[in-house]
DNA sequence: GCCGTCCTCCCCCGAAAAGGGGATTTTGCA
DNA sequence: TGCAAAATCCCCTTTTCGGGGGAGGACGGC
């Protein structure tokens, strides 16, 4: 018997919750809290196997929450339950340490089979989280840059200066300030700063 | 009947996986093939509805081709193969489209199973694989910064100069001057652009 | 009350980057 | 072989950063 407990501070979705998984043998509810510190102070005195955990709370993110949760009891498995399947939610909610990520449209059969999966110490994606993570991401014009460029950017994001660029590569240092001049036109950015978020984000590092 | 392509340059990895999946009547082995290049231009020739693909191969990435596959294919699923399971391969193979991350050792029920969960449209990750995605990023020594800071670090990160930072917050360009240097004291860094990919790096931003 | 932190502002000075040009040699590919 | 792109190098100027300080007011905790 799986213990499940719930974090959602909208009692309609704590109820239905109840009622979708109330008559399955495999599971039982075990409680339930509508924020983030009543989910810490409950766990506390009665433990769950698997924790379901809404992404918005009250009084905390359900990714800070499932931090916090995974530190306390890292046995107990998280799932993250939320309205919406955005790549940057799933992939945080993931590093958090959760074991799963369901949207909250999720019938009674994705609903258990999420809580087994994860109680057996194994991740499980709904559906559509695992298409928006499966999407490959459209690049949004994301700049071609040449070889030489791209070794001029990664020791920039490193933090050296044109000279010392310069001396890595066996290159005057005004190759170098040419190269971080087209970089910058490439990324169509300002400054460096701007082109390391840019070029971070678009994993060209 | 699922058929599955395999690309991998060691044939007795491939002679091994053929032979764990050859009795199984839920799928079969459409080809092999031992470079990137090769298994696209096979797999033009002959369709498959699942690739493993190992992610060192001689000629490119087991990312890159996924990501190219994905392109040509865009109904295959890919299954990325690999020994290792660190974080970032598995997040990449993940974002470059694959359906799954299995290790080298899998038994032949993982890869049935890991074969059958890709060609159901879900994602399919191996125990191990989980588990570092799961771990709790120990984030090495990030620092503190105050609310001021993190304002002044994310208007740089922008690509604002401190002139108009400073116009934004309806302060001094020299008190944003003194943020900023608190900042690269604080994370440590020489100049702008490696504070931001340290930033960046561990999710300040 | 005292201490520490945060936020604010200021000084000097040199180094680095940004913005604008131009020019030459490799090199890859058709 | 010939062209385009890449890579290399150089000039100029202005702006922005980075390094080293110092200092005062606000605010909270002890």
């Amino acid at each position: 018997m799986i213990r499940v407990f719930l974090v959602d501070d909208h009692p309609m979705v704590v109820e239905g919750v109840k009622a979708l998984l109330g008559g399955l043998d495999t599971l039982e509810i075990a409680g339930a809290a509508g924020s983030g510190r009543e989910a810490v102070e409950r766990l506390a005195q009665q433990p769950a196997d698997v924790a379901l955990v809404d992404i918005n709370l009250p009084d905390m993110s359900g990714i800070d929450l499932c931090k916090d949760l995974k530190s306390r009891f890292p046995k107990m498995r998280i799932l993250a339950l939320s309205t919406f399947k955005e790549r940057s939610y799933i992939t945080r909610m993931i590093e958090a340490g959760a074991s799963g990520y369901l949207l909250k449209n999720a019938s009674a059969e994705e609903l258990e089979e999420a809580v087994l999966t994860a109680a057996g110490g194994r991740l499980y994606l709904s559906m559509e989280a695992a298409e928006t993570l499966t999407q490959t991401s459209a690049a949004p014009a994301l700049p071609l840059l040449t070889q030489r460029e791209k070794e001029v950017l990664s020791l920039i994001a490193e933090g050296l200066t044109n000279g010392e660029i310069a001396d890595k590569l066996f290159i005057s240092p005004l190759t170098v300030d040419s190269h971080r001049k087209n970089l910058l036109a490439k990324f169509g950015v300002r400054n460096t700063a701007a082109m390391i978020k840019y070029a971070l984000e678009y994993r060209l590092l």
